[in-house]
DNA sequence: TGAAACGTCAACCAAATGGTTGAATATCGT
DNA sequence: ACGATATTCAACCATTTGGTTGACGTTTCA
């Protein structure tokens, strides 16, 4: 029995699927249109979303030939109130945001 | 070049290393008495505090023949800000912490 | 009807992860 | 000097992870 946290950190350990999230944070997205910008097959981006989908981070829907991906960022409420926790981290800076989002997108890593 | 995001993510993913910072988060400790409460060897402690150290969020720092981990709370920082910004999640609830906490130390999973 | 588009499945692979044990290294107290 | 304490190191092992390729099942549409 895993537990939610398990699940979700580990998903947001990975930064092909960290891109995914922040992708469909803008529109809800069919599976080729997701794994289009990636130099990774389309198996291999099959994959992360179901890890995604596992970690409750997304939600799959066929439509038919289809699949749409939809954010579900609730997911992540109860790991945010863990890391929270550990200290006051000041309340959301869309600016920062899009600064390190920025900076993970043209990392070359 | 591995980003900070993914060693905090990837270091959050394990339930052992999440209850040491929850430990840490009372006060500093020594190896040894971090390994106390686990069913598992010192040296995989010792790794767990390695993988904890490598993406900052503890610090260690011996002295004597007693090596004392502390928790590196900023390390959170930019992974918290990440989070928060796919949803507005309410500020800290201290309520809520102490819940999700028993529960992750009292899960037998 | 039949080809093209959408997506998953299965088998495989290399590397990373999480654990073990036993030996090694420091440091402390007597 | 010596034994006990604190911690890491090295070798090993099983499992998971992140990727590949090729075959497969659906759905669309001309």
């Amino acid at each position: 029995m895993s537990m939610p946290l398990d699940t979700v950190f580990a998903a947001l350990g990975d930064p092909t699927r960290r891109a995914i999230l922040a992708m469909l944070l803008e529109d809800d997205m069919a599976v080729t249109d997701v794994a289009d910008p990636f130099e990774m097959s389309l198996a291999a981006i099959s994959k992360h979303l179901g890890v995604l989908t596992a970690a409750g981070l997304i939600s799959q829907e066929k439509r038919g030939r289809v699949k749409w991906c939809k954010l579900e960022p609730d997911a992540m409420r109860e790991a945010s109130i863990w890391m929270q926790s550990f200290g006051q981290f000041e309340a959301v800076n869309l600016d920062d945001f899009e600064r390190f989002l920025a900076a993970e997108l043209t990392d070359t890593d």
